[in-house]
DNA sequence: CATGAATGAGCATTCATTCAT
DNA sequence: AATGAATGAATGCTCATTCAT
């Protein structure tokens, strides 16, 4: 048997290399980076756009690569949300476990904690931007998430542990609780992001101006100062 | 005035019978009633899916009206959209405007308006649903809307006065800016929307109980109050 | 509130009308025609490729409709096919019905039968393509349809009172089961259809010339009258 | 000669477990075996799924090899398509040639013939399924191929044989064209693959099952004893 | 001999929107 | 005032196939 000589006509042998103006996709050979521009850009359309309003060709047009191999990597659009869902998770929970506190004393802990949650939001908004949107979403996919479950939430150990040295050195009041006090700590510093344009708008009152970021600052650890404290 | 009657009305309360089928235009020749219904559906489906995830489709489907007499009466889904976000902060300012805390000392002043928030937040999450979701589109709608920027903000105009009057019986602290304060408030009183699937998933903590709800109304009152005291 | 003057800019009013060279699409207000001249083409080109390897464009492309009219009247490639497959076994079913056989002598009933059946599947060959197309696909579609399995099998009910009457006027065998010779009949009338690319070709015998035609329909007759007589 | 000894080898039995994720590309370093493994997984996928409904994919995951060898040693999907109709109807020549009628007596030599091609056809439906798909394609492929072409049929032979021997005996009667007779045969021994599903629904009649089958087979047999005798 | 990475072209399907009455 | 029919332009996704080593 030889079917070599009956070979039906290739259609795809007698093709023209035609670039048109495309971006001219790479041969990286790299896959984990290819794997991490697609995640990056991702990132940022999905945090903008959400997760019905994105679009899998902005995403590749914008890399050097082609559309193909996000779903070469990916799989599906769902698939590429979460795992830039679980990419932003695993990265946060990275640094924060990066902050030491224990060297300070309670009340500057608390104001360090405190300070770079907000600091790290306003840096990379994208993160509780896409946390927002998925719970636009009912938090459908992160409930799927093995991995981002199976993360250790840092924060909360180190509020654990802030808590009851603050309440032992007698600076911290009785009756905190870490959960709680981490909530509030979230809520007031996702705010100037998750309602950023809106609030300007309406109070006239701009929230982004770096003048503004570090009044704002002052006053949520403030806020939360005054909270803890005997 | 408590804070229960000023619950958002159950919108699915007049909702006809589904009937199976074609979507079953009505003959009720009140135009007024129709686009209110649309408003009403159309509400609830852009606070739930977003501008891009909501359906059209989905909208006239839900209403006995054809999908035609969305475009009759709105013209596009970005004005049926805006019409909603519009609708929606009216209503709040309407009922804002209802508060009155002048009766009141001003701590239990700010209590009252602290719990009022959280409450109408939480009976009506639509609307902060749909304000994050405006945000996410950087307020592009909300910036063209004259109707919701000529409306008159009277929470803060309420909150300076209160501010003032504590501030001169000498229980509020000097140094309070309303639009901070305000800040705050709706802050804290937002994340148990915005944030309450994923901060539900990750900590296990289920943020939508009644019980976890009283106890977080009372934190967030008790956080705010110590705040502003001298 | 008036959303109309502030409404969002309307693509889709701005667009040119910029008809190619599309084959204009017929604005015909007559769903029933455009239904069936939707089917007739999905019929052709299902039964000469398949489920997997026909084309809704090229569906589309031949008719008078964009192939968005597909989507609108039959919802999915997958409901087409069926309704396809329920169209092609209504119109046999509707035609069988047609057939008097009981003026006729048994012998010759059965003649009459047999070449009708012949006649009909060489004539319209795409229904026989459809059927073993379905049955590569195990049945699962019809499998499914109610249209199809609540159809009246005329042929077999013709079939059982021939048997019978050929049987009490002697001139048939006993033993003889209706649905068994119903196979036999399919099966011997099919084949022409079924085999005759393949047939041809390896036996250099060309089965679709109108001589040969009719020089195996009469075989066939002969075939199945030898079998049932006495 | 049984039937039995003459039927299809399991496919199956040679193949390994499964192992999850990757296919497990195999160090057989054997290539004959390589391609005789895509071969047989191929048949089976082509059979089942048609030509276009066919997955280069399903086929490499199936066996220890990876989806670049099959390119490597067939060059393309349709080329193995081709082999694998090649290699189909090479064997079924190759066991058809053993088939050694000369030692029956003519009647029952034919009932050995019928029943033999019963068998294989009942027991490697792939077989037909392939040709009944070469047949949609209007067997653009078989016409290629000088392979198939060339073979030898050798039931034609046999059965011209038999036809002019049982003429001689004077218990076949006379105008028999053994072409015909074939035709008669193949579509008979057909049917009961090609229509099983549909006919099987239709007429809530399982063609599968042992018991059927056995009756069919006798009916067959009988049909077409009675065809030929004088 | 062997293979992981990469991809162009096409495909079914969706969706907001408009036409004609 | 109201609506059933119709549709262009995407959009997510698939598949056979090839590159580079």
């Amino acid at each position: 048997m030889s079917a070599a000589n009956l070979r039906a006509p290739r259609p795809a042998s007698t093709r023209q290399k035609q670039r048109k103006g495309r971006p001219a996709p790479s041969r990286t050979n790299d896959p984990e980076k290819t794997k991490q521009d697609i995640l990056e850009v991702a990132t940022h359309e999905f945090a903008a756009k959400g997760l019905s309003g994105a679009r899998i060709d902005k995403i590749a047009a914008r890399i050097r690569t082609s559309k193909r191999m996000i779903y070469y990597y990916f799989g599906s659009k769902e698939a590429l949300y979460l795992a830039v869902l679980e990419e932003a998770y695993s990265r946060i929970r990275r640094i924060e476990r990066q902050l030491d506190l224990d060297h300070l004393a309670p009340m500057e802990a608390l104001a360090q904690l405190v300070g770079f949650t907000f600091d790290y939001q306003t840096g990379y908004p994208d993160f509780i931007r896409l946390v927002v949107i998925e719970n636009i979403h009912e938090g459908a996919h992160i409930k799927r998430s093995k991995v981002i479950q199976s993360l250790n939430v840092t924060a909360i150990d180190a509020l654990r542990k802030l808590c009851k040295r603050g309440q032992a050195e007698g600076v911290f009041r009785d009756n905190l609780d870490p959960i709680d006090l981490h909530m509030s700590i979230s809520a007031l510093c996702n705010f100037n992001i998750t309602n950023r344009a809106t609030f300007s708008t309406i109070f006239k009152h701009d929230m982004a101006s770096s003048r503004a970021l570090a009044a704002r600052r002052a006053q949520v650890v403030d806020l939360l100062l005054r909270y803890v404290r005997r």
